[in-house]
DNA sequence: ACAAAAAGAACGAACGATCATTTTATTCGT
DNA sequence: ACGAATAAAATGATCGTTCGTTCTTTTTGT
């Protein structure tokens, strides 16, 4: 049986990690056995130590793969011409359209990046990535005069990633969390935060930001 | 050997969730096991079961001492003349002073609210006694006229326990986040919501938040 | 007063279960 | 029919928990 073409074996790899991802977001890394990751991805114990030589790299695996996703989504923002409207979307889908399990997943990752160091850095990184971009893309539409922060973007920047970070923290944990509420204050606290100009309104049913600023 | 004095017993126990919470905070709840805080507690498994009949008792156990503490470090927040600058000393406390291995736990204890009933009622109901507390605070500074929120006092009460998850969740994560630059942000942040009347600042070195409600 | 009995507290080896991982035997695509 | 891919059983380690025993202090009979 010469070797399974490319194409296939990088689709089993990810029909593992997708039956890891969901034992995962259930129960947690440490109370998921290999076995009950077998058992979903309907493949053998031996078999999936061909395509993953530990449990500790299905974890590694699992958080490479949505952190890349994460970082994806987000570079839609740093690319869009309506910066918070792009923010908009994005926010809606991580806190009210994705499921909670996989906000869940994203806690447990947290509580692993405390003690794994390759875990750490992952996350570490991705943050950095989306610092720094969040950051520069402040800084030029403050240059151009669309908006006027009340603080330094870095600032900004990081508080916006203070207050993504929460409200995942909360979805995740608060079963009856509804977001849909909260989202418009949110992107109107951060309207607050960088005061749009005329041509870009903070939200399109929240005026109260341009009220405080004129 | 008739009873130990209940004190004495109650003492015990608190020393061996002392032990249990060092060993949890380093390594997690599920790669903690019942040898290590007996080694930790330098007591015998035996007398370890004396105390807490399994190892879900000693995690419900760690969790309900730290929401109690938590909740008793707000209480001073609610009772307090000056509701910025009480916050700020709880927000001092937690993000800065902390050490981060308590932190890491409170993560810890996040991840194992998303499967464990138990342990996710205990959180909920800390965090709803303490919106409560914050959103009558501030109702009843709206009322008085010493501040003027841009947004209903319970949003603004949600939103701050979204910041202060955030603020946690990085710390507990980045180990080189340094709140000291990013906390009279925050604080900033707190004030543009709720734009403190001439009596009090919003903080003591910045005033810009002042300057955009003029 | 004092030793013997009583009983709670502590101990630590041992238990069965389960874990991640490896080995072995079989299947099956080419 | 070759050998890679798989399945299934086996392995050794470690887990939470138990339990027979010992230690230590109080009670009690004399």
């Amino acid at each position: 049986m010469p070797k399974l073409k490319p194409e296939t074996l990088a689709q089993r790899r990810d029909h593992i990690l997708d039956a890891a991802e969901r034992c995962f977001a259930r129960n947690g890394f440490h109370s998921t056995s290999m076995q009950m990751i077998c058992r979903e991805a309907g493949v053998s114990a031996g078999a999936l130590y061909i395509y993953f030589p530990s449990k500790e790299a299905l974890i590694a695996g699992i958080c490479e793969r949505d952190r890349a996703e994460f970082l994806e989504r987000f570079s839609e923002v740093a690319s869009a011409d309506d910066f918070l409207a792009a923010l908009d979307k994005v926010a809606t889908h991580y806190f009210i359209e994705e499921e909670v399990e996989k906000l869940a997943l994203t806690v447990e990752t947290g509580a692993e990046a405390t003690r794994n160091g390759n875990v750490r850095e992952m996350m570490l990184e991705c943050d950095r990535a989306i610092g720094e971009s969040f950051s520069g893309h402040l800084e030029q539409l403050a240059r151009s005069g669309r908006i006027d922060p009340v603080l330094p973007p870095g600032d900004v920047a990081k508080l916006m990633q203070v207050l993504g970070d929460g409200l995942m923290w909360r979805r995740a944990i608060d079963p009856d969390f509804d977001a849909t509420t909260l989202l418009p204050a949110v992107l109107e606290l951060v309207g607050l935060m960088v005061r749009p100009g005329n041509s870009k309104a903070p939200s399109p049913d929240e005026e109260k930001a341009e009220e405080a600023s004129a």
